[in-house]
DNA sequence: TTCGTATTACGATGAATGTCGTATTTCGAT
DNA sequence: ATCGAAATACGACATTCATCGTAATACGAA
């Protein structure tokens, strides 16, 4: 039932924010999550990985300040910090997300 | 040695970009490109590393297709594929850039 | 309460990465 | 022809990172 730890809005920084999105795997995560639901629960994704991992992915994003993530039962809701990523960083994950989508049309 | 392998266009990918961006020295020598002079020559750049770390990080840029370079001499001119980078990811490196600035206002 | 689902925590492992020192190459200048 | 400056190549090392398996936790449902 615990809470989690998110970054202050000040806290987010370029570096962790590229760090987290450097990775293939997360980009695919941000992407399922700007192209979807606002809040979408971590098995929603199918993810070619094992669920530790899965774990360990989402908590870079969250700590990156990326997403944010809540409990509503045994689920974990997770959601797009944008607004918080626009005003530290504007245009930057929307021109990713758009280069990702290019790249990669089909998979979503 | 006389010439430098370079990326196509085409074989530029956002994951290639995105994991060289992903680091700060990195960062700082694509911001000193993008705020400097066309072509800088890598002496030009005052990194707190040793010279073969230097060759490394610039090594990774160029195969990410983020510079280009061509010799002078002794020296190795960089430059900044803009042209390129826009093409294939618009907005990506601009934004970076801008976040950067701004998150680091002195240091360039 | 007991069970099952969703997810985390922990510890281990192999690969990738940033760093360095040393040796080497290239080229202009002396 | 030799020297020095600029930069690379190579090999080594420590750290980080992505991955996994296993055990544990929280919560809803039966």
């Amino acid at each position: 039932m615990r809470e989690f730890e998110h970054p202050e809005p000040s806290e987010i920084t370029l570096d962790g924010v590229l760090a987290a999105l450097a990775d293939p795997l997360r980009r695919s995560i941000i992407r399922q999550l700007a192209d979807g639901p606002a809040e979408q629960r971590c098995s929603r994704f199918a993810l070619p990985v094992a669920p530790s991992t899965r774990t360990h992915h989402f908590r870079v994003l969250r700590e990156a300040g990326l997403i944010s993530q809540r409990y509503q039962g045994t689920a974990i809701l997770s959601s797009l910090r944008s607004d918080d990523l626009n005003a530290r960083a504007p245009g930057v994950l929307d021109t990713i997300l758009a280069a990702e989508r290019r790249e990669h049309p089909a998979s979503a």
